[in-house]
DNA sequence: TCTCAAGGTCTCTTAAAGGAACTTAGAAGG
DNA sequence: CCTTCTAAGTTCCTTTAAGAGACCTTGAGA
């Protein structure tokens, strides 16, 4: 399988899937977001081949969504989330929050949130930067950016 | 390559990836959202090969993201989005929005977003649908939901 | 009847995922 | 000082999915 590379394009998306858009990926940075941050830790949980693991992990650290870093005097390292891996977290919560009301059944979600600032279990809602009204996908309209012509 | 099937984890951002996990799918999304529904002009527009469109486009007509409706009396199709696909938008505008910030460079955004609401070119956020104050990754913490036990 | 275009299908090649065995570095125990 | 143990990979082989491009099918219109 030849994969085409999304990062040359111009667009936000394509350039996003990039550095997460693997399989496995969002589900590494959920485990880590979670708190399993060794190599083991994350082959146990997801079942994915070590092979794998490694090239993922390796792209994660190289594209500055984690760090790894040593924990002990062995060579041990931990995998944390940077500010940019932190953020990308938004993405899983909206992920969340779509299978929760589409795929979930009647069982329910497998997981709920709590919202630390009031203490509810809750779920994400989109609103605009600019004037705090809902902002979904029939609410906007592209024009074209600074970046439009990049290629590289 | 045999790849694991998410579906059946016990987990929404990996049954969400199981719906749009694959690689083209999130493009081929963006593609139909901003206007382009024909298998013709997806096929020009991604240069993704006939085979894996027709692949990707069966999927996301059979998880219900996509609707494919005939426009002629000849046999010619096109693809709209379902309510459940309009949703799934949020998905790439919360990716828009992270990559626009982090993978720009200083080129800025190759495509800006204007706010029909307000008239503003402006980006995402993402609040808690309780008490609407900011919600991220660091905001929130995880408990056993009803669906916890699903393996199917 | 011939041509044209949309929307696919078919076939072949290349490369990525799965799986499992093997390697390595350092600490700790005997 | 030699062996054992464990985390963190690496290597090798098989299977299968993606890429590329040729080919096919249906109905409309000249």
């Amino acid at each position: 399988m030849q994969r085409t590379n999304f990062g040359g394009m111009a667009c936000s998306i394509a350039r996003t899937l990039d550095v997460i858009g693997e399989p496995w990926s969002p589900l590494i940075l959920r485990d880590v977001w979670v708190g399993l941050s060794r190599f083991e830790q994350l082959q146990a949980d997801l079942g994915i081949s070590r092979k794998v693991l490694t090239e993922r992990l390796h792209h994660l650290v190289e594209t500055g969504v984690l760090e790894r870093r040593p924990y002990d005097n062995r060579p041990r390292y931990e995998y944390v989330l940077t500010e940019m891996g932190t953020e990308l977290v938004d993405m899983l919560m909206v992920m969340t929050a779509w299978g929760d009301k589409w795929l979930a059944g009647t069982a329910g979600p497998p997981v709920l949130y709590r919202h630390h600032a009031c203490g509810e279990i809750s779920h994400v809602e989109l609103i605009c930067s600019h004037c705090g009204k809902p902002m979904h996908a029939r609410d906007i309209g592209p024009l074209p950016g600074p970046g439009a012509a990049a290629t590289a």
